[in-house]
RNA sequence: GUGGGUGUAGCUCAGCGGUUAGAGCAGUGGACUGUGGAUCCACGGGUCGGGGGUUCAAAUCCCCUCACCCACCCCA
């Protein structure tokens, strides 16, 4: 047997339909707020990560899938989006838009351990807003962050899930230095007692070991200088009025001092969306400015940017942790359309052919809303055994007895009630099937 | 990448050196030939994740490997 690849997935019924289902909802509110679907490819050149995200970088250091083509040029699948976004929008001179906003949906690739919620494709969805330095943008990002997932939960009719969002600022260029010299002295002394990696990060990237898990780690940093204490006049404005306007629209954060991100072009804000499931936290999204970016991949290019990007697949343990019923919210009315056969007279195919021409003609009448499945039976009784194991909404029948009469029934399976009609309105079905079913 | 746990029927699992590997659920057929979900009876189904080793004998013990789960690391 041949498997698939550690850490992918396949999505079988009925869990492809729960994420198709989610995609939808996420680019039906996007769209609204101004948001259109950008895509790029899933593969990209290796420098693009390595500028942006960072050499130093886990993800950039040992997850990337990295491979030459038969040019023997170096290319990676795409471990994030946000990079390809800000790539795609220079080599497309997007620039002098003023409207840059974009949403994606796509998989990543990140070569990890696997774990609940943490695969080596997964499918990462987003936003990106450029070229606006103001907080409002921070704002916008924010708001539609917090509102999207509650547009979600409540579409799927999931309550009562805690999701909180914490938030922080990591400064700029200029007084991000300053910080990191503060924090380095701070950590400078207790360098024998930090772990094996935060002895690295040390040099590497201090702010890091802010991050930590370690116990050890972690009550050294209780103590550690705060990024907002060393913020520039602009960089504490632009914090000052963001954390105004989420007070103002009563938006739920936490400030969180030590919030830290693994990726290296953010700046000023950062922040996560963690949610609770069976007592752990669990990283929903995470998001944040990142005004050198561009400049990263394009030294002669400056662009102000600000989005978030979320993992489909942990959203997707969520809503199927708060809502087990999820599928059958979201199934189609299921109409099974049988001929009961157990003679030779062929003829009676001719009304199976008949029902499926007419869903052919009207089907938009019926999209999204019913789904047919077509049998032919030699009795009634494995007919509605069969529609009972399918968990068949209705099933229309035609047998012997109906052709003698000349009449169809319909049966209700879910109250058990019955109907004969006149097979000359045989051709009327699917086109009338709301009248029909509504007996 | 580190540490721990688990892989036995379609599913949930029992068996943990000794006949021919089991149970429940699911499946198929019948009792019941035109009105479903119940009940009873019968039946089908397994390279015990894969490979190697130890042994008279391995699902069971050992080694390797693959996959999943958990905690790290990191992150979506």
């Amino acid at each position: 047997m041949i498997e698939r690849p550690r850490g992918t997935n396949d999505f079988i019924p009925f869990e492809s339909i729960l994420r198709e289902k989610i995609i939808y909802t996420i680019s039906e509110y996007l769209k609204v707020f101004g948001y259109n679907l950008i895509e790029t490819p899933i593969f990209e050149k290796i420098e693009l990560f390595k500028r942006s995200v960072g050499e130093s970088s886990d993800i950039v250091l040992k997850e990337m899938y990295e491979f030459k083509d038969k040019k023997g040029r170096d290319l990676v699948l795409r471990p994030e989006l946000t990079a390809s976004v800000v790539r795609a929008v220079i080599q497309n001179k997007l620039y002098n838009n003023n409207y840059l906003k974009f949403y994606y949906i796509g998989p990543i690739f990140r070569y990890e351990r696997p774990q609940l919620g943490r695969y080596r494709q997964a499918t990462q969805f987003g936003i990106e807003y450029l070229g606006n330095l103001s907080f409002l943008a921070d704002f916008e990002i924010i708001f539609l962050t917090q509102n999207l997932y509650n547009y979600i939960f409540n579409k799927f009719n999931i309550k009562n899930i805690e999701f909180k969002i914490h938030i922080n600022s990591i400064g700029c260029n200029l007084c991000r230095p300053t910080y990191k010299k503060k924090l380095y002295e701070y950590f400078i002394n207790y360098k024998n007692d930090l772990c094996q990696d935060c002895q690295k990060r040390l040099d590497i990237n201090v702010l890091r070991i802010l991050d930590c898990k370690n116990l050890t780690c972690k009550n050294i940093s209780i103590n550690a200088p705060k990024s907002i204490d060393y913020l520039c006049l602009e960089c504490k404005n632009h914090f000052d009025n963001l954390l105004n306007l989420l007070t103002m629209n009563n938006i739920d954060f936490i400030l969180d001092n030590y919030l830290v991100r693994g990726l290296d072009y953010y700046n000023r804000t950062v922040f996560e969306v963690k949610a609770i499931l069976d007592n752990n936290i669990i990283d929903l999204a995470g998001g944040g400015r990142y005004d050198y970016l561009a400049n990263f991949i394009d030294s002669s290019y400056n662009i102000a940017g600000c989005g978030f990007a979320g993992g489909l697949e942990r959203l997707t343990i969520f809503i199927n942790n708060y809502n087990s019923n999820i599928t059958k919210l979201l199934s189609p009315v299921k109409i099974l359309f049988t001929i009961i056969h157990n003679n030779q007279n062929i003829n009676i195919f001719k009304y199976l052919l008949n029902i499926f021409q007419n869903v052919n003609n009207y089907i938009n009448n019926l999209k999204e809303r019913y789904s047919f499945y077509f049998s032919i039976e030699s009795s009634l009784k494995s007919a509605l055994k069969k529609a009972n194991a399918m968990d068949i909404n209705y099933i229309i029948f035609i047998g012997d007895y109906e052709i003698e009469k000349n009449v169809f029934q319909v049966k209700d399976l879910k109250n058990g009630k019955q109907k004969e009609f006149s097979l000359d309105q045989i051709n009327l079905i699917i086109k009338n099937i709301e009248e029909l079913l509504n007996f």
